[in-house]
DNA sequence: TATTGTTATACTCTATAACTATA
DNA sequence: TATAGTTATAGAGTATAACAATA
């Protein structure tokens, strides 16, 4: 006895079904970095143009500056990253990564390749390369921002459909 | 000046990211109807299969039972839902739709449709099946269950890599 | 004693706004 | 006065655990 709902789960319930499943594992994997997900962007993000400030970073990903303190605080205490002054404007930071920080990138690197591996195993190499050809047209015509993860913008709420 | 970050994003990036901006689109067309997603979810689970138990449906969507209660009276104030004793065993409840929850579930239905045509509008219709078929191919090789939602499980973390 | 449903409590995470310092 | 960074407060949402009714 069937009742009326939706007929069958459509294109976009699959792409939010299985991004949060992604984000679920890959959020497993970080974590035996000691890393959160947040955290391991915003390495990310340093790691792709180092010596932004705070701001231009909290831009860059969307999320209001209060929250990237308390991050780099974190990454900061690891020896990860470091603050570093700016003389001619005393007010702004530097963000770099440090040396440990270039060394835990290569980490950080591998888990992302062994989780991109395992999420796709169901899939041949063209079959692959297909679908991140049709993934990477869909956001572009979205007009999302390579490698920036839209969750920094409202981390609320998880799709149902 | 670039620095040694992970190349490029990979396709288990890309479906985060992408998945994440259609949890976030369809978070905000629903919420055109007053409902929050996991509402909607659950309104489903029930136009499903009609008469569950609360324990049922948590079960099905993986969530505590805690957490339905609160959904299940919102939607029960709101007249789209009823929970109906059950005289063979006092302790559970049958939730169903009302009339008013069957009428519901059309205009929750067309917003869906909508959501799905504006987040593929870059790609043809050809282009769309193979996505699909893609995207069915890897939901069950990681055996996820036919529309739930993995958020109900744990709906923390924001993937971000 | 086990199970369904419910309520109460505590915790995590986030955003808003107020504050300090530099300009 | 405007901007970078920080701190403090409050709010939303969740899970854990305790509770009542029925079996």
């Amino acid at each position: 006895m069937r009742g009326d709902g939706p007929p069958a789960a459509g294109s976009a319930f699959l792409l939010t079904q299985l991004g949060t499943y992604a984000a679920q594992e890959f959020a497993t994997r970080v974590a035996e970095l000691d890393l959160t997900p947040p955290q391991a962007g915003l390495l990310r993000a340093i790691a792709l143009e180092p010596g932004r400030s705070q701001q231009a970073l909290a831009r860059h990903l969307g999320t209001p500056a209060t929250r990237l303190v308390a991050l780099v605080d974190g990454l900061e205490q690891r020896g990860l990253v470091e603050r570093r002054r700016n003389p001619d404007d005393r007010r702004l930071y530097a963000v770099h990564l440090t040396d440990a920080g270039h060394a835990f990138m290569k980490k950080l690197g591998r888990v992302a390749r062994e989780h991109d591996d395992a999420l796709l195993d169901g899939l041949d190499a063209d079959e692959r390369a297909q679908l991140r050809t049709l993934l990477t047209r869909v956001a572009e015509a979205r007009k999302l921002v390579a490698g920036v993860h839209p969750g920094y913008r409202t981390l609320g709420e998880a799709d149902t459909c």
